[in-house]
DNA sequence: ATAGTAGCCTAA
DNA sequence: TAAGTTAGGCTACTAT
């Protein structure tokens, strides 16, 4: 085990005399005297598999009286064998002999039997935790005198010891042993120089510098601020700048104060796919053995390997695994990823929206430009490189990241690794092992079916939550809405839903009928007067922990004591409510359908339930002031309009049907009145949005749900255009206002005043590109991309940014897509019709539509949708503009100019007011040079100086398109100038 | 032209 | 080996 005392000093502990186990369900008639033949039998049936490996793999073999989690049984113990072997990757070998099935002489008459296990895939770091246990994060106290100090170290740790397993205590994350341990966090950030025009290749581009921040946890100022560089480096105020000559003395050196440093934590951002891998890759390739040594082992290598995560709610993701003794890593991007849906992951995107700050984004074909030029080109690099260290420790301080992450752990009992590394149902297994523990139950080991697949092609396991029919249009009154607090937990607590309560259909009918309960989806559980589930009573700890977090966190005045609680109910929130996908999870490790399917019929009868009697009660002939309509409600909620305009009526209204329907419910069901939406548009289901009112005051703010404005998939211009059409119809009242709003932005669009950054529309790019049964536009560049540069290209998990690129008439999206960047810089035409008529016109319409009954016309026809003259390519080739001959026109009124000799820039007509015509095109230059200038002058703000070249190119940034464009018109509006005699 | 559906992303 | 769930709107592609 590694930690770090409350002091700061590192702690390497060689825990001792713990072995790893499993149990496998043996015959009652299993006698104690079968043990050492089953022993023996199963060992040579190891060592067979194991290539005939000699030696004792199988320890021991005992016996034990204990339960299966799965299924209600009256027979309250039973027996199993505990196999102990000598290694922990020995279990998964025994464990398939026993499940394929095997003889042992003297056992059912040496019949081959199979041997159901439990336990059995649970490893052995996660198994000694449970058992002791510990939880990720947590404190861990060596008694006096229960252990010795190693003389001679085997760990750079500062404190080294041995003690037994049972000696260390273990202390629940309360009072005193809540606080966070002072860990040291080291943030790194690289730059190396690619060859011109290449993504930088460990095995021939050089590491040139090296930035590293050490922050101590719950300081807000580092300890260490430094970077490492290839050749010289002017001084740079408030960082150490070690210069080197040779790449391999870099190296070497940061290596060394890497291992003296010893840190806890290493961070940065995408260090675990580009940082690491490129400097064990370079180390390797130049032969610098004594580099990859990054553990705390003494000697002991880091270990690089390809692994894939893929889930369905996490996405697919390759990365490079990197075995580092007694250091997390912790890449500030995996965990910004698996939090937050953005449209953009690059580390400016993510600071901007975080920190409220660009960074510069130097593209890496600049980066061997400064590298090659002087020491104060280099410094400028190293500044660059120091804020990339320094954005991902400002991120995980921001993001209360370790306080956070910590309790996750603590509440669910993994490593602080596994939150980043693993999927959701490790944290439910962690807990439902401990639990069961206490209860002298075994987990089965589920068996994964062969064959064909379990599920239905496409299809789904089991029927979800109900969506009641959204009764579309637009609402001036008041809707209240009543939700179901924690719903799926709180149906599995009212009806002890568990593998433990879940009665085999043919045993129900041995019950009383007392005993137990039946859900809507036929499934039957035994009350919890008969017996409690072990899942029910996971989720009221959770609850209940979470309600005491809740509590403390309101008394709490100490900023960091805040975080800490603010941490801990947001993990006990989720946690809870991960039980349910846990049992659901057809791949997962104990999936139990018929929990999930009863939860979510349970679920479904109650919303209708609830409809019903709002419905019937809330009438006219009850009196009321109108009759109640549940014109929509999902899974766990129903919005109700109890025509009344008054909205302090509505939230009275609200309170009480809640209370009403509460009633009818089981606990702790608890319906809860939760907002009034005021007023509120309805668009289908899933759709809507309305101001949300929770007192009768002011309205909290406008919510809007499923449309455009809250789909990453959709270009700022519609989210923005939707955002606004939405705030003046709601907010303002101002329908005339909307409509003027959207004409002139429609005008702008199709002038092509818009400028690029308010275009690009991204999306995932979800799975292997040969695995795409259709062609879609952001794949289709992404393959262009590869073509061009495959260095860079997107990768599987990556977000792709693209537009929408003038092309052949019939032309598909997928031939028109183009990377903005690209487009830019080739000056490939916006289709702004495709804009209007693919993105914006369907939105606008489903939102007008229910309040205006000429929408279509008001809208989309008219003096503003006319559209500038734009060059249109005649043949496709990849959408580059072909200019056929260039001929030049008046300034004035764009007549071609047939008689070259009287002037280059007026026609006859307009060559009379010539003095004018110069003005103006002098004016457009001075406004534009002027627009250029602002928007340089906040482009060398942002990169932190105003003495030096703005290099930054960033794909996230709309002053960079701003300033491209500006760049662009200026470059025009002077070669028209030029065109004047003067 | 139209119907069906893959793929994306969201609600809950 | 490990990977939370289903429902549903919407766009664009593709087969008919």
């Amino acid at each position: 085990m590694f930690g770090v005392t409350k002091e700061g000093h590192s702690v390497c502990a060689h825990v001792h005399g713990f072995e790893p186990y499993f149990y496998a369900s043996v015959p009652e008639n299993f006698g104690e005297a079968d043990c050492a033949a089953f022993r023996r039998r199963l060992n040579e049936e190891v060592s067979a598999a194991r290539k005939n490996a000699p030696g004792v793999h199988v320890v021991d073999v005992s016996l034990e009286r204990k339960q299966s989690l799965m299924h209600y049984s009256d027979v309250k113990d039973r027996l199993f064998a505990k196999i102990t072997m000598g290694l922990p990757n020995m279990v998964s070998a025994a464990r398939g002999i026993l499940e394929k099935g095997f003889s042992v002489p003297g056992v059912r008459d040496g019949a081959f039997t199979t041997y159901p296990t439990f336990e059995s895939n649970i490893v052995y770091a996660l198994r000694f935790m449970v058992d002791c246990a510990v939880v990720g994060g947590n404190w861990i106290e060596f008694p006096v005198n229960s252990y010795t100090v190693r003389a001679k170290k085997a760990s750079h740790c500062q404190i080294e010891v041995d003690i037994m397993y049972d000696k260390l205590i273990s202390h629940p994350a309360e009072g005193e042993y809540s606080k966070l341990a002072p860990f040291r966090i080291l943030s790194v950030d690289i730059e190396c120089a690619g060859r011109k025009g290449h993504f930088p290749d460990a095995q021939l581009d050089p590491v040139i510098q090296i930035a590293t921040l050490v922050t101590e946890q719950g300081s807000d100022k580092p300890i260490i601020r430094a970077v490492w560089t290839l050749d010289t480096c002017a001084p740079i105020v408030g960082a150490d700048v070690l210069s080197f000559k040779d790449e391999r003395e870099l190296l070497r050196n940061w290596g060394n104060f890497l291992r003296g440093c010893d840190p806890d934590l290493l961070i940065g951002y995408n260090i675990v796919n580009f940082d690491f891998p490129y400097l064990l890759e370079r180390a390797e390739k130049l032969g610098v053995a004594d580099f990859p040594y990054w553990g705390r082992l003494i000697g002991t290598k880091v270990r690089m390997r390809d692994t894939v995560f893929s889930s369905k709610a996490y996405g697919t993701h390759e990365s490079k695994e990197i075995s580092c003794e007694g250091r997390v890593q912790f890449d500030m991007l995996r965990a910004i990823q698996r939090d937050y849906k953005l449209s953009s992951y690059s580390l400016n995107a993510v600071s901007a929206h975080f920190l409220g700050e660009q960074k510069e984004d130097v593209h890496y074909s600049a980066i061997s430009e400064l590298q090659n030029g002087t020491p104060e080109t280099r410094r400028r690099l190293a500044v660059y490189c120091l804020k990339d260290a320094y954005l991902p420790q400002r991120l995980l301080d921001k993001l209360m990241y370790m306080y956070n992450y910590i309790e996750m752990a603590r509440v669910t009992g993994v490593p602080l690794n596994y939150l980043l590394t693993r999927g959701q149902s490790i944290k439910v297994m962690s807990q439902l092992l401990r639990k069961a523990r206490q209860r002298n139950m075994l987990i089965p080991h589920h068996v994964k079916q062969g064959g064909g697949n379990v599920q239905a092609e496409g299809g789904v396991a089991y029927e979800g939550a109900t969506v009641l029919d959204a009764k579309a249009g637009y609402y001036e009154m008041p809707i209240a809405t009543l939700d179901f607090a924690s719903l799926y937990p709180s149906i599995m607590m009212a009806h002890n839903l568990c593998y433990s309560t879940l009665v085999p259909k043919d045993k129900v009918g041995k019950l009383n009928p007392d005993d137990y309960g039946t859900s809507p989806s036929g499934d039957t559980f035994v009350k919890a007067s008969k017996v409690k589930g072990i899942l029910p009573e996971i989720l009221e700890e959770l609850l209940g922990a979470r309600k005491r977090a809740k509590a403390d966190l309101k008394k709490a005045t100490d900023p960091l004591q805040k975080a800490v609680l603010d941490g801990r109910q947001l993990a006990l929130k989720v946690s809870a409510n991960s039980v349910y996908g846990f049992t659901g999870a057809m791949v997962g490790q104990l999936p139990c359908l018929e929990i999930s399917s009863s939860t979510t019929a349970y679920g479904r009868t109650m919303i209708d339930h609830t409809k019903k009697m709002v419905e019937e009660k809330y009438r006219t002939v009850n009196g009321y002031t109108g009759n109640a309509e549940v014109i929509y409600g999902d899974t766990d909620s129903v919005m109700i309009k109890f025509n009344t305009p008054d909205l302090a009526e509505s939230m009275k209204l609200g309170e009480e049907a809640a209370v009403y329907v509460s009633e009818t419910f089981l606990k702790p069901i608890k319906l809860e009145f939760e907002k009034v939406y005021w007023p509120y548009l309805l668009i289908s289901k899933k759709r809507y949005a309305g101001l949300l009112w929770t007192n009768t005051e002011n309205y909290d703010k406008m919510d809007t749900k499923g449309i455009e404005t809250v789909r990453r998939d959709n270009c700022l211009l519609v989210r923005q255009v939707i955002e606004t059409v939405l705030e003046k119809i709601l907010k303002q009242r101002d329908v005339q206002g909307a409509v003027k709003y959207v004409q002139s932005t429609i005008a702008d669009l199709l002038m092509n005043r818009l400028d690029f950054s308010q275009l690009v529309i991204t999306k995932g790019f979800t799975k292997e590109a040969d695995s795409y049964g259709v062609k879609m536009a952001h794949i289709e560049l992404a393959q262009r991309m590869r073509q061009r540069d495959p260095a860079t290209a997107p990768v599987v998990g990556d977000r792709i940014a693209y537009v929408i690129i003038k092309a052949a008439k019939n032309a598909k999206a997928y031939e028109k897509s183009e990377d903005p960047i690209f487009a830019l810089d080739n000056n490939l035409p916006i289709d702004t019709k495709h804009y209007l008529d693919h993105y914006l016109t369907k939105p606008l319409l489903r939102i007008f539509e229910p309040i205006l009954h000429n929408a279509q016309s008001v809208l989309l026809h008219g003096e503003h949708t006319r559209r500038i003259a734009q060059p249109t390519p005649t043949a496709k080739a990849g959408g580059i503009m072909q200019f056929a001959k260039i001929r030049l026109s008046c300034i004035g009124c764009r007549a071609p100019i047939s008689d070259e000799k009287m002037s280059k820039s007026l026609c006859k007509n307009c060559l009379n007011d010539e003095s004018q015509h110069l003005r103006k095109a002098l004016a457009s230059v001075n406004n534009l040079e002027g627009d250029f200038n602002r928007l340089w002058t906040q482009c060398q703000r942002c990169q932190g100086s105003l003495h030096q070249d703005v290099l930054c190119t960033s794909r996230d940034c709309p002053i960079f398109y701003r300033r491209k464009k500006v760049q662009k018109d200026l470059t025009e509006a002077t070669a028209q100038l030029r065109r004047f005699d003067w």
